[in-house]
DNA sequence: ATGGTGGCACCGCCA
């Protein structure tokens, strides 16, 4: 089995339906995973997207907020929404990908959005800052007590919101105190990657030492020129899918779209035995 | 040290 897979935090799916069909058209993902879809499951632009060529889709909307959609070619079975810290935000949904006949193993597809966590980074005085600590405990919680870490075929993807090497900033120093990059989220996010032996796939083409990003903020002038971005948005897969990825990309030019995400998309080709 | 932008719901919240 060989596909495409996308990740890209949309930041509101129905002002930008333009910008996914372009980036579809340019770069023909089968699978797409989207954040940030800010919309109702009714008013997800379902059809428009169908014919683009995903016959299978899988919502979970939420009003105004948050949101997750998975966008595939290929069959799948939806496996679940979960609620992962219990607030009813809509941050999460799973698929299973590429069920076949003789018994294959399927790959089940994470995508994810993990909450932002507000501006300070103490979870005494910021209580969004708690929620994603609690979020991220939740997930460590949950994938760590998942059976068969060396055969489970799982891919993690989505914003997580939280940059955990020092090159995954402009500036390592004056971000370890800006939420996204703070020792307290760092640590946590590695505790989650740990609990399943997850392999960051974006780095295992890319080497730590090299800068890498995904997100600009729209309070840049000139994002390219400035280039204070950060990586927010990740790959993961288990250990029975590393070495899958025969390639990764950044979409940075989606940046430079008008009236852009602030994320850019990130693209890996599979390619799987059997 | 500060403020800079953007989307959605609705006159503030979240990013």
């Amino acid at each position: 089995m060989r596909f495409r897979l996308a990740t890209w935090n949309i930041n509101s799916v129905r002002l930008r339906l333009d910008l996914v069909e372009r980036f579809v058209a340019s770069y023909g993902p089968d699978v797409l995973c989207l954040q940030e879809i800010k919309c109702i499951d009714d008013s997800f632009p379902e059809l428009q997207l169908r014919t683009l060529g995903f016959d299978h889709v899988a919502v979970c909307g939420q009003k105004g907020y948050h949101g997750v959609a998975t966008l595939s070619r290929l069959p799948f079975t939806q496996l679940e929404r979960r609620d992962i810290c219990g607030r009813g935000h809509a941050r999460h949904l799973s698929v299973a990908l590429g069920e076949t006949a003789n018994g294959g193993n399927p790959i089940v597809l994470h995508n994810v959005y993990v909450p932002s966590g507000g501006d300070i980074p103490d979870p005494v005085l910021n209580p969004k800052f708690r929620h994603k600590l609690d979020f991220l405990d939740a997930m460590k919680t949950w994938f760590g007590g998942m059976p068969d870490k060396r055969t489970n075929r799982m891919v993690m993807v989505g914003d997580l919101n939280v940059a955990p090497l020092p090159t995954d900033v402009w500036s390592h120093k004056q971000l370890l105190k800006v939420v996204s990059h703070t020792p307290e989220e760092v640590e946590r996010l590695e505790a989650v990657q740990a609990s399943h032996d997850w392999v960051d796939v974006m780095r295992r083409h890319v080497p730590a030492d090299e800068k890498l990003y995904t997100w600009w903020s729209y309070r840049n002038r000139d994002w390219r020129a400035s280039n204070r971005g950060r990586r927010l948005d990740h790959i993961w897969a288990t250990p029975a899918l590393d070495g899958a990825t025969v390639d990764m990309r950044v979409i940075d030019e989606t940046r430079d779209w008008p009236r852009p995400s602030d994320h850019v998309p990130v693209i890996a080709d599979f390619v799987i035995d059997d």
